[in-house]
DNA sequence: ACCTGAACACCGTTCAAGT
DNA sequence: ACCTGAACACCGTTCAAGT
């Protein structure tokens, strides 16, 4: 059989991918080479490059894996306000599930400048429910979108002072700023 | 005289953060290793470890180097609406200089946290004048901060869509959401 | 098909030695 | 005081070889 002499099971992608997510979490995406995930995964560091291009490839491959599984709010009919809030409390709480991955998506977006994604399309139906006119979609949900990773990007890097009134403050604010404009903005 | 036996002069401080934020601006933070700064400045790579502690002390000082040449916007009495977006406006023209230098600073912000620098107390001034309370001021300058960092962090890596009608709309439309959500907000 | 070991060209950093 | 060379423990990746 064509089986590591180290494992009993061949790698597959999705090993990999959950192993290097696991230890991006634990030691940040500088912590992560490829001969430690190939040691966490009891392989020979170079198996690892039969499943994955380079480091870069599976670092795309790591964010789509995390990407995946952030779970968008669902179209429950409440007004236009309370969904984006609901929206961006998903963003808040994926990254802080993954707090260094969140940083690295956010510098090197090409990762998920998709908008077939889920996550586009779910921004995309709240601001149609907001009355932002088709043309301007996309434009508008790049910069909230560019917001709100502003500042959990901040928050999760320890750029935000704590608040004696309740950690969920700062966020509340942000969020309430954000809706704020887009009233005015639409009105 | 105990002088390089490559150069005619000694290191300093000042040529080696330079000479790395010019490494930075070219080929990323990523591209900037210990062993080529030296080959830059035409020197022993331990030499440098004589005037800075490691890569990661030096890093910290090419943000504090890139910070100073940040100009602020000076008190000119107009309302406070203009004078936030000529601070946006500062930080946007900054950010496209030193593209690499924000992205490493938006996600190492423990080296610019110290709201004694001149551009928390421009933020804080602006804030006053549109009305923020001042226990509310650095909470609120925080999360502006992080808004527009987010913005820039997000356009500087080609995640903002090129708008046919020019390059700046999508700068002036997210200014704008800002300022009408303080608005609404002190009102 | 999948895995491996040796090797190459890089890193950051320590340390003892030079002037 | 400031600089240096050799060395150590790491990297990502190529390549030819194993099953």
């Amino acid at each position: 059989m064509a089986v590591s002499a180290r494992r009993g099971t061949p790698l597959t992608i999705e090993e990999i991918s959950s192993t290097a997510v696991r230890l991006i979490d634990e030691g940040g995406v500088e912590g992560l080479s490829m001969r430690k995930l190939a040691a966490e995964l009891d392989v020979n560091p170079m198996s690892l490059y039969h499943h994955v291009e380079s480091k870069e490839a599976l670092l795309g491959l790591v964010c789509a894996t995390a990407a995946q599984r952030m779970h968008m709010p669902p179209d429950d009919g409440a007004p236009w306000q309370d969904q984006l809030k609901a929206l961006a409390l998903a963003y808040h709480r994926h990254a802080r599930e993954h707090p260094a991955l969140w940083g690295y998506v956010h510098t090197h977006p090409q990762l998920i400048n998709d908008h077939r994604l889920v996550i586009w399309q779910t921004l995309y139906r709240i601001l149609r429910l907001a009355g932002v006119p088709e043309p301007e979609l996309r434009r508008t949900s790049e910069i909230l979108n560019a917001f709100v990773s502003g500042f959990i990007v901040a928050e999760t890097h320890g750029h935000m002072s704590d608040d004696p009134e309740g950690v969920d403050r700062n966020f509340d604010t942000a969020v309430h700023l954000i809706i704020n404009g887009m009233v005015s903005f639409s009105a």
